[in-house]
DNA sequence: GAACGAATAGGGAAAAATTCCCGAATGTTT
DNA sequence: AAACATTCGGGAATTTTTCCCTATTCGTTC
């Protein structure tokens, strides 16, 4: 049996390279592909694949954005997340919105059709390293507060620890400034935070950003 | 010729580990002893020693604070600061006020001895860690722009780095709410930051506070 | 010794950010 | 359907931040 596969990544040559990657294995043909979510959206519908494999970051709607959309109008959809972020919360939070599998871009090339197939079969898959991390951190009971965020909030959280002026998240995400203020308060009584520098480090502590 | 050093720092433990690492060497007598900065200005006066071994980090006047007022008496006092703080900025803040030697914690102990031995002869010391980095940055090309901030504006900058608020800052400095926010605005002009969260970016690139 | 610039300290007033409280729309669960 | 969570923002009080200006002290220079 054949695993139809959609891919969605705004780089043409990635593209290219995944389709490469991914065909040289018998059982994968990419049937389809899209440069934005929007075109994920309208191609998943038209050529019903068995897994989208996305990139999560993408100019306008990012791909957990797209699969979200997605899952609302096919909750059966098998979705793979292709990112740069090796970080927990960003898989957690991937998973959280309910996509299948969760890949880094920095882990090994077989993790990638391993998880196209994986999540094919109706497994869930996740990056070795992001999994290696998330096994070291339960054992060593160590929790992450981040996971309190919820999607939203943890948009704001990202940007805003990243430097970005509440203005500049407000325009980002096309709501008021008064709304990303509101969050802003909200997310600092979640993680028990007093001012920008422990949120900052905490974002830090959790690789969202590193000192550069 | 006998090297005589004074030896500054507030834990009792810590000096007599020092005398008698100093001591082992015949060429340095400790010939007295401060637990504070008060103190060490007191005991300068009266023993007018060759060296002044002081840590950094003392409650009441710090060890730079310290440092200055024995030098604006004693222009010619040889001054060596020992510290816990690896990072270039503070070798930089204290060389700037005038301290002939800078001397880590974390330095092999030999540097100690060597620090004590080189300022006696006149000679300006650094720790081989320090710099090491210095030359590294240098050689790299990389500025520091916290050099370009005064004594006074480092250490404000420093507190509030460390997450400490305007008004806590205004009572650990003793001055007014007023100064400590108006030295911020100017801080962040000086190192065009924009936001606190990019000010403790940099303060962690340039190792003045950790990611814990 | 007078003059000058830099560093330190802070007042006043306007502008911006933050907080706290509340309401509404939408979506999800049970 | 009812209960709950999430997302979005208004209103108003409070704090912070900014910008401008003044005063004092020091070390340097002429």
């Amino acid at each position: 049996m054949i695993v139809k596969v959609v891919l969605v990544d705004d780089h043409t040559v990635v593209r290219s390279g995944l389709r490469r990657l991914l065909e040289s294995h018998k059982s994968i043909e990419i049937v389809a592909e899209a440069d934005t979510g929007e075109m994920a959206y309208q191609v998943y519908g038209e050529v019903l694949p068995d897994v989208v494999l996305m990139d999560i970051s993408m100019p306008g709607m990012g791909g957990l954005e797209a699969a979200k959309r997605i899952l609302q109008r096919y909750p059966q959809a098998k979705i793979v997340i292709f990112s740069m972020h090796e970080a927990v919360s960003f898989a957690a939070q991937a998973l959280k919105t309910g996509v299948k599998g969760y890949v880094t871009k920095t882990g090994v090339a077989d993790d990638l059709v391993q998880a196209v197939l994986d999540v094919a079969k109706g497994r869930t898959f996740l990056s070795q390293d992001v999994a290696q991390k998330v096994a070291l951190q339960t054992l060593i009971g160590e929790s992450n507060p981040l996971q309190q965020l919820t999607s939203r909030e943890f948009e704001v959280f990202r940007l805003l620890a990243e430097g970005k002026r509440v203005e500049d998240v407000a325009e980002m995400l096309k709501i008021s400034q008064k709304t990303v203020a509101n969050y802003y308060t909200l997310i600092k009584q979640k993680l028990s935070v007093n001012s920008p520098v422990e949120m900052v480090r905490l974002a830090m502590k959790h690789g969202l950003i590193d000192a550069e």
